[in-house]
DNA sequence: TCCTTCACTTGCAAAAGGCAAGTTACACGA
DNA sequence: TCGTGTAACTTGCCTTTTGCAAGTGAAGGA
């Protein structure tokens, strides 16, 4: 990946400073880890750029895909403690939006309570 | 403003989810009020998504321009308290950058230990 | 009068996003 | 064996956004 600058904040939004990136690892942190799964998400997000994020946040770490059956190949999403990392930044995403915006739902309460270990490889949820 | 969902994390990202938005906002918690301060930032932004990201940020009441001179017309961009809130997304995006992006510069300590209280309007900094 | 600064605006080509349809690989029931 | 269904994408095509460069207008100074 090619950063504009060594500031975190701007090389941080190289990665997922889009409308699409956070909003797909967020159906991960609610235990949608499959393909279908994703596309069933509120806002409608299309096949191509699904399958594009997908593979981003694969490529940059964030998820890494297990495979849950051999014919057809078929794999599921999981958080890497990078991708897990990120819970915080989205939270406080939320909160901000909860204070500002008018009529913006709450995320569930074990959500909001998590913390990123919780969602390390190998562990339950 | 016409939001996806009503999910916070996605609403948040109709407003400042692309590459600009909150690096243009981190220029002001720097320091930086003005359009040409902006410009030379070292990501190197364009005329046109400056000017209108600073449109957007007041539009969306993160920012308010208040007028330093009258002939010709100048104004400074301020943080409002909804802008100021974003602190801790922002910082908490720098801090997973530093832990997980190497080669990452740290904000300056001033920033890190800050409050967005400290950049609520008719405060001093 | 001419040059420079500041804050934008405009034009245009390139990249990204969005919708719909198509593809591949397999399972299952008739 | 044939057709239907499911899962996970891919492809085409058009629209929107981004990015670079050049232009604009209103001072101010030499």
């Amino acid at each position: 990946m090619n950063y504009r600058s060594p500031c975190p904040l701007a090389s941080a939004l190289d990665i997922f400073g889009d409308r699409w990136t956070l909003v797909v690892l967020r159906m991960i942190f609610l235990g949608q880890r499959r393909y279908g799964d994703m596309l069933k998400m509120p806002e409608g997000i299309s096949t191509n750029i699904l399958a594009d994020r997908l593979a981003l946040l694969v490529r940059e770490g964030l998820l890494a895909a297990h495979a849950y059956q051999d014919a057809p190949p078929r794999h599921e999403y999981r958080l890497t403690p990078k991708g897990a990392d990120l819970l915080p930044v989205m939270l406080a995403m939320a909160k901000w939006s909860l204070t500002h915006i008018s009529g913006r739902q709450s995320p569930p309460d074990w959500l909001v309570a998590a913390r990123p270990a919780d969602f390390y490889p190998n562990t339950e949820r």
